[in-house]
DNA sequence: GGGCGGTCTG
């Protein structure tokens, strides 16, 4: 076609006009092909012209095309291209770029003009936006975005991959769809790093099928992609298909990088990969990746999760560049293993080395702090906080609201409750627990209905909580209401834990015969945790005949568990069944079960003091037993009576029981508490088991004779003790 | 263009 329409040989004018009135690309391919007829194509100005004018047509391809024939572009095509360009910033500073670097031409004012216009459409908005998303400032991240569409339509590839790497740290997928709505829009859907993060943001948002469409949509994934969807898969709790995707691209003999073994390695639920754990840890052994921080710290956090602290450990140690993250994994792991004495003391060796620690480790401190209830230490902490202005930090406030309240600081708990600008789902659910930990079940109610007001949706670790501050307050009306609308309401299949609440709630009432009834027809085959509630109100309201039918259900589902064999022991003396009781201890001993010793805390000054039952080891023994026979004597005078009948597990003397009873450890820790602290000074005690009946008398009795407040917490919620009554109201 | 560490129930 293009050579019938070859005409002789003529001057560049006539091109140049031809070029001006060409209003079609195909007008300028004749034009071109005769330009190369003609043998101008190493004439700058006719080739500039042409490429201007391909530029005007938006044909940048065939534009850069043309330029890169060209022999010796000069300043006046570079400026040309760079203006043209400036819709493809990218394109238009390579150019820059290569003016500088290949030709050595000074640019002059009018290339830095068409540079900067280009630089102000996309480049810079670019460069914010990535700037933001580097400090995790995504949420502003967003709204620069949002600016820069309202402003300017010159967004391009870049600059929707960077904001769908943010959506995917915020887990906004409608956000994300009206992104990848954009990238189609503009054309630029299927290029590959557009769609790696498509797939990267559809793993982390749990649409694991979406985002493997997507990896197919890539023509030739290379390693990023592919480790995007090693890592998607992984935390998607799909391992065998992550497993298989990296065994894939061993296969295809690409070398794999540190980020693939970090994706790989499965941090998340469900655990129990411990095989394919340490295959992984072999592989790296070999390929010399644990020197590699990153993975020795996923590594370590694996480990933790699956129980093995000591291979953690070993790997820590073991680490030769330690990070924070490093020190963050193994203080977690310690703590969310319960080791918290160790947790913290790998804290304070961190601090030794002028380690400075960063909000994950001040969590986790925390964490640690509420399970010991270590007020002194969690203060100090909260101390810290405020000097390194982390108290914005939504996981650190709401773990300090979770310390306090299991530090019995209820106050203080509503007070860092109170100053929170931002509060999710956790936060409310640890002051709702709060209040139920201490009794208060009006107060748990009442900030229930004020989280629903604010907009916020109930998980099912809220209602936990709400029923069990309902239980623990006697509050059986609520509770029922708060579980029937939490199904027709809020949409929620409840689970056994849920079950289990409502049946605390009816039997710790006394309404033990509807708790059964609940039981019978639950649609869930009831586990432990409803036999184990029943069980419980059948201890405090002395049922022995629907204890035994529970116990029955509790041996045979979970028959290693001591404490149901205790409790029905205790109920059985309790009925005088003093036979029952001692073959059911034979058993006990006879399958070697090992009971958990009793045991209480108490802080003075700072300093942790463990008692044990009947404790002998304490250097102020003396005067803690001086102390006691003082306090028995006064209380028997005030009509105190060991509850001997009810709490010892043995029959014996009456006057052996009651020795025995008055060493329990909490009695000892109460002794010790008044000894150390000024007159009318508050005693706090944390208790590892349930208060016993006896305990919880004295302790009422010794509140009011010594005009002190004592706060215990033990295994299940703490008691205020004031002026000789409890602020369970014996209920608990 | 991708990766590791943190809060709430029983």
């Amino acid at each position: 076609m293009i050579c019938r329409a070859i005409s002789p040989p003529r001057d560049r004018n006539f091109f140049l006009s031809l070029i001006k009135q060409a209003t079609t690309i195909s007008h300028l391919d004749q034009t071109h092909a005769q330009i190369i007829h003609n043998n101008l194509v190493t004439d700058n100005i006719t080739i500039t012209k042409l490429i201007q004018k391909l530029l005007d047509f938006k044909s940048h391809v065939r534009a850069k095309l043309l330029f890169s024939n060209t022999d010796s572009p000069d300043l006046f095509l570079y400026n040309v291209l760079i203006k043209g360009l400036r819709n493809s910033p990218f394109d238009s500073l390579c150019m820059y770029r290569s003016l500088l670097q290949k030709h050595g031409f000074e640019p002059d004012n009018f290339t830095y003009s068409f540079v900067i216009a280009a630089l102000s459409d996309t480049v810079l908005w670019n460069t914010i936006i990535s700037g933001l998303v580097k400090t995790c400032c995504f949420d502003e991240s967003l709204q620069v975005f949002r600016d820069m569409v309202k402003r300017t339509k010159s967004f391009d590839s870049t600059t929707l991959a960077v904001v769908l790497s943010s959506i995917a740290e915020l887990l906004e997928m409608k956000t994300g769809m009206m992104v990848q709505a954009l990238a189609l829009k503009i054309g630029c859907h299927s290029h590959d790093h557009v769609l790696t993060c498509l797939v990267s943001l559809y793993s982390k948002c749990g649409d694991i099928f979406t985002a493997r469409l997507l990896f197919n949509l890539i023509g030739k994934p290379d390693l990023v992609a592919y480790n995007a969807m090693i890592s998607g898969y992984s935390c998607n709790g799909e391992t065998e298909l992550s497993v298989q995707l990296f065994q894939e691209l061993l296969l295809s003999g690409c070398k794999v990088s540190s980020s693939t073994i970090v994706g790989l390695i499965p941090v998340f639920y469900p655990f129990g990969y411990l095989d394919l754990t340490r295959s992984i840890h072999g592989f790296c052994v070999k390929s010399n990746f644990l020197l590699n921080s990153s993975i020795s710290t996923a590594l370590t956090t694996v480990y933790s999760r699956l129980n093995e602290l000591e291979l953690a450990r070993k790997l820590f140690d073991e680490s030769p560049e330690k990070t924070l993250a490093s020190w963050n994994a193994m203080i977690s792991g310690y703590a969310q293993n319960g080791q918290t004495e160790t947790a913290i003391s790998l804290f304070h060796e961190m601090q030794n080395l002028n380690i400075q620690p960063n909000p994950v480790t001040v969590t986790s401190i925390l964490s640690a702090c509420a399970q010991l209830g270590a007020l002194g230490l969690g203060k100090w902490v909260h101390d810290l906080i405020k000097k390194e202005c982390f108290e914005s930090n939504i996981y650190v406030s709401t773990a300090l609201i979770d310390m306090y309240t299991k530090c019995g600081s209820i106050d203080e708990a509503r007070t860092v409750f109170n100053s929170l600008q931002e509060k999710n789902v956790v936060t409310w659910n640890s002051m709702i627990s709060g209040y139920g930990l201490h009794g208060y079940g009006h107060e748990a109610l009442k900030l229930f209905d004020e989280m629903l007001l604010s907009g916020i949706s109930p998980t099912g670790v809220t209602f936990v909580s709400i029923l069990y501050a309902c239980s623990h307050a006697g509050l059986v009306k609520e509770g029922e209401r708060i579980f029937h609308s939490m199904v027709s309401d809020h949409g929620f299949e409840p689970n056994s834990e849920h079950y289990a609440c409502m049946v605390d709630i009816l039997g710790r009432a006394g309404k033990l015969e509807e708790a059964v009834e609940f039981i019978n027809k639950m649609p869930i085959k009831p586990g432990p945790a409803e036999w184990g509630a029943l069980l419980g109100g059948c201890m405090v309201h002395k049922n022995s005949n629907l204890a035994r039918l529970a116990s029955d259900q509790l041996f045979e589902l979970d028959p290693e568990n001591v404490g149901y064999r205790v409790l029905l022991s205790n109920i059985y003396s309790n009925n005088q069944n003093y036979d029952r009781a001692a073959s059911l201890r034979q058993v006990v001993r006879r399958k070697n079960l090992v009971k958990t010793p009793g045991c209480t805390l108490i802080e003075v000054n700072g300093q942790q003091h463990v008692f044990t039952s009947s404790d002998r080891a304490h250097p102020q023994l003396k005067g803690i037993y001086a102390m006691l026979e003082k306090l028995m004597g006064k209380m028997k005078d005030a009509g105190y009576l060991a509850e001997t009948v009810t709490t010892a597990l043995h029959d014996v003397e009456e006057e052996e029981k009651e020795i025995m009873l008055s060493v329990h450890s909490e009695k000892l820790a109460i002794a010790f508490g008044l000894m150390m602290s000024e007159e009318g000074g508050e005693i706090r005690i944390i208790k590892n088991l349930r208060v016993c009946l006896d305990c919880h008398n004295f302790t009422k009795f010794v509140s009011g004779i010594t005009e002190r407040v004592i706060i215990v917490r033990d295994a299940n919620r703490f008691h205020r003790f004031e002026n000789g009554a409890c602020s369970c109201g014996d209920y608990w």
